[in-house]
DNA sequence: TCTTTGATTAGTGTTACAGTAATCAAATGA
DNA sequence: TCATTTGATTACTGTAACACTAATCAAAGA
């Protein structure tokens, strides 16, 4: 009758929760907790989906309720050409920077820049670079890579096998992978934020 | 010496929690609990700003507080410094684009450029400018300007009674104002978007 | 071989509790 | 009389503990 019996190696196996990580009690105000569990609900989905992902870096939230802001845009002209006034045909939107500029929050990731490499590409010393970890990136994309320890930003570059990191500048020459060498591309850069003086 | 005795009515008041309501412990994941603190922290803010209202109905929060979104951000070299990777110094920041580029919220519009004439500031066709009308401008600043019914970014040139509007692009001469014409600077260009191909 | 079943371990919501914070009024002292 | 000190009293909070559920395994049975 008795199957029982010592089962060695059994038990649920670790990890085993949604996160995919440690939980610990937090206590929230009555009043908020559905927010929060909704917002919990939507990480755990992405958690399940991304779940491929590597788990090196720290992911990031969900797409968490965001504050719009009504922003009047318009056109305007770098040339001459002739634009209508915005006072007259501005086109109220509720434009919201974070959902224009972040398609996946979890895998973005900000850097500032150093230098003076891309400023072909319109990347200056100082910039704002949006890294998208989710983007694919191809030859000639734009992206942030760590070779060797060194992590820069550079336009990748792939023919066969020849790999190379291009800069956006003639003084500075390009960089071509050599043996033994190790190119991880970190992410591909989706937007610069650059500003004039 | 014995200062004791019954003290009626005396202790705590109720409610004394910042929330002004009771607390319940939810489990959360340890990677997102910096974020729901700090949702907490913008939660009890607005209770106790909102605390001379009268708590005989239930209030509905005017703007309820949005989940910040934690963005690990690093540095990152375009020229060919080291830096340390972001997976060791990642400094866990919450950022939040809106609040990072703009200021002034109602004096903020956007616009996208046409034209090539500004690529020398960084500034390319199809970029986005962000553009705040409060921001103090003076010569040398990139703004948004209309001259006689035409819009464009340029960089102001003032110098005593002469104003100049500049390009940053050799193929571009300089917009003198002649006798008659008019100029309205709308706003300053405090940043540009740039997307890279 | 396949299925059943209890053993085993992980994860979860909630209670309990100890420690802290806030508030009051009696006792004290000026 | 009035301000201050002080301990009593009550509310609040973070976290440990625990009971319950979920997941997984392998031995026993069919």
């Amino acid at each position: 009758m008795s199957r029982g019996g010592i089962r060695i190696n059994s038990g649920r196996k670790t990890p085993s929760s949604p996160y995919k990580e440690k939980t610990i009690p937090v206590r929230i105000p009555l009043s908020i907790k559905p927010d929060v569990l909704v917002y919990l609900e939507e990480y755990k989905k992405r958690i399940s989906n991304n779940s491929e992902v590597s788990l090196d870096f720290p992911q990031a939230l969900p797409n968490p309720p965001s504050l719009a802001r009504p922003i009047y845009s318009g056109q305007v002209s770098a040339g001459q050409s002739r634009f209508p006034s915005p006072a007259q045909d501005y086109e109220q939107k509720f434009l919201d920077l974070n959902e224009r500029y972040i398609t996946d929050p979890p895998a973005t990731f900000f850097f500032e820049v150093n230098g003076d490499s891309m400023i072909g590409a319109g990347i200056f010393h100082g910039d704002t670079v949006i890294v998208d970890r989710a983007a694919k990136y191809k030859s000639s994309s734009i992206v942030v890579a760590d070779v060797d320890g060194e992590w820069m930003v550079k336009r990748f570059y792939k023919r066969g096998s020849v790999v190379k990191l291009l800069s956006e500048n003639p003084e500075h020459p390009p960089i071509t992978l050599s043996e033994g060498q190790e190119l991880h591309v970190f992410g591909k850069v989706t937007y610069v934020i650059h500003k004039p003086e």
